[in-house]
DNA sequence: ATATTAATCAAACGATTGTTTAAGCGATTG
DNA sequence: CAATCGCTTAAACAATCGTTTGATTAATAT
């Protein structure tokens, strides 16, 4: 059986990812997760304690499992091409060895910190983000036509960045709008549509 | 001098943008306002009434705007090619005839109703997004190849729509790793790259 | 078995939440 | 002048917020 600390976690991750910090009671957190308030003080110190170790704790080492499984992706190939990369890249995100509601809880509480940066995010930057943005540089840049500038193949890692953000996030209009439910086949259609969004600019493009 | 009622709609549009529904209280909007608590009852019914109301008289002109300035980029172009029509959409939602933080404001707002809707989302989705949908997926339908299906059509404009709120929302993210900021000469350079990014599929794709 | 530590509990703390009340204001109307 | 109106106000409301307390139970060590 789970401890009172993994369970306060658990339940705290998904209410924090559903309503934000201040949408969530420390009572909804502790009733949910059957124990005590004041468990909170006495393993977090307080609300914001809490919050903080739900993303060094769940959300950094999650993270990680998305990163291994972009370098898996990529395994064998030892100079891979920016289409298998940018495939490695939307795969890891959208086919992450999670459940779906794993992955879409992860990426709400990313979203909330990017859009609003506390404490949290500096800790993500730093451990997570900065790290992985460097190593992907040096992936690409090999494939780079001429002008291609630094900043060029940056955006390019976060346009495909915003397009997982979004297409998580936004399932209701999406589903709303295309009247597909966001099942595996129809990810596997988006994962092949990004590749196919982004290659413009490395493959197709005819310069500026 | 502008009245109470327009006031607290000015500072529960920011406050609301800035940390969300919960986030806010009714005496920190009035306070800033400068106006008595009462005031949000006596006008808007309750907190949610304002919510609600900031949607309709706020967020939805503002987005009928952007959508007047998107048309008014084609004006001439009677069959507007595949780029034109991309670079017109880029162009209106990143260089809409507001000030930059009206606009970051405008996102913000619309990014935490995608992410979690409640019954604003109802209002926008039926008043502006769906119609919009519809006629630009009536404008870029006649250069699409044989093989693409109007679920592909559509999210090319999804992506288009993702990349705009995540540069807009991950400003932060977006100049730690840059190293720029994002002025005008920035949004320029990411309206060209989000048009470039967002061509392959349509010109450059050899199929699927 | 006894002493010590760890974990959990109900209860209460003061502060803040959204909302309502009733009195008061100046301007307009009869 | 008196009455009515739209509007603003301070004060109070019950409810909930995050946090702390002190007692009680469970687990571990001596």
């Amino acid at each position: 059986m789970k401890s009172t600390r993994e369970k306060i976690l658990d339940t705290a991750e998904r209410l924090f990812a559903e309503k934000g910090f201040e949408g969530v009671s420390v009572r909804e957190i502790t009733n949910r997760a059957g124990c005590n308030v004041a468990s909170i003080s006495y393993y977090f110190g307080n609300k914001k304690g809490l919050y903080l170790t739900v993303f060094r704790e769940r959300l950094t080492e999650r993270a990680r499992k998305v990163q291994s499984s972009f370098w898996k992706e990529l395994e064998g190939h030892n100079n891979p091409s920016s289409e298998e990369v940018i495939r490695a890249l939307a795969r890891a995100f959208l086919k992450s060895p999670f459940s779906e509601k794993e992955r879409l809880l992860h990426h709400k509480l990313i979203a909330r910190e990017v859009s609003r940066p506390t404490e949290a995010f500096e800790i993500f930057h730093t451990e997570v983000v900065a790290p992985f943005f460097d190593a992907l540089f040096r992936l690409l840049k090999r494939h780079i036509k001429g002008t291609t500038t630094k900043e060029e193949q940056l955006l390019y890692v976060l346009s495909i960045f915003a397009q997982v953000m979004h297409f998580n996030l936004s399932r209701n209009m999406l589903t709303a709008i295309t009247g597909k439910k966001l099942d595996e086949p129809f990810i596997d259609r988006l994962i092949e549509h990004i590749v196919r969004f982004s290659l413009y600019g490395i493959k197709g493009g005819k310069g500026r």
